[in-house]
DNA sequence: CCCCGCGGGATACTGA
DNA sequence: CTCAGTATCCCGCGGG
């Protein structure tokens, strides 16, 4: 019956050792000379890292939730305090990972030209964009249970029924929603790709599909990523 | 009938 | 101020 609280707590303890392995991580980096090579070489592996730390701190909060009821977040939730601060070192660890990457701008002069469809004026400073997301979870095997690709060759993917919320509370959670995100207002938003023609519904229930263009735009996008992140090391 | 996922209109919000 | 890209709310439909 306390399944869930015990899991919670397991949870708490994992997100610990997270928070822990960032610090040292990061220490290593501050004391380390030439600390802004490893930025580099390290920035893929903190992407990776605060994804888990991410995904972790939603399932400890949702699973919260299920064993407490709805209205624990106000009541004492002890992970608050954690959840701070894995969040401050989720910034930490985002922002220089994440899209603007300092040697993203000069490494990749022909990015801005053959992505970013019509709505980019630029090519840079862009947000985070809901598909953009949904392919970085699936990129990411930790996150296979959530959400997964279904044949990845023709980019039809399906989210798990069971935490299709967590993916959503995930999604909120990055763009730093006052709300909590659910599934159905992130499906709505998923809707609206319809038009675009980014994302298209496919018949089968959770089951959506990156159009050819979105995904081909998203896998370049992505080997950039990793050709710069190679560069680096070698 | 109920529940769940889906479709989509309307409107608000926010950053470029 | 405008516009794109959501976020949020809400109502209806249909399958299991």
């Amino acid at each position: 019956m306390n399944t869930s609280q015990t899991y919670q707590t397991d949870l708490e303890v994992i997100l610990e050792f997270l928070e822990e392995h960032c610090r040292q991580e990061m220490r290593g980096q501050w004391e380390n000379a030439n600390f802004h090579v490893n930025q580099q070489i390290l920035g893929d592996d903190y992407g990776v890292l605060s994804h888990h730390v991410d995904s972790l701190q939603v399932l400890s909060s949702t699973k919260a939730q299920q064993a407490t009821g709805p209205q624990v977040k106000e009541s004492g939730f002890d992970s608050a305090e954690l959840r701070e601060s894995v969040m401050s070192i989720e910034e930490a660890l985002n922002t220089p990972a994440d899209e603007e990457s300092p040697f993203g701008q000069h490494v990749s002069p022909e990015e801005s030209a053959q992505s970013s469809p019509s709505s980019t004026p630029a090519g840079r400073g862009k947000k985070l964009r809901l598909f953009h997301f949904l392919f970085e979870m699936l990129e990411d095997p930790g996150m296979a249970h959530c959400l997964s690709w279904v044949p990845a060759s023709v980019g039809v993917f399906r989210f798990s029924s069971t935490y299709k919320e967590h993916v959503a509370a995930l999604w909120g959670q990055r763009k730093g929603n006052r709300r909590p995100m659910t599934y159905q207002k992130m499906s709505r938003a998923l809707r609206n790709y319809t038009r675009s023609g980014e994302i298209i519904k496919v018949r089968k229930k959770l089951t959506y599909q990156f159009s050819g263009t979105t995904l081909s735009t998203l896998r370049s996008q992505q080997r950039m990523k990793n050709t710069n992140a190679n560069r680096v090391i070698l």
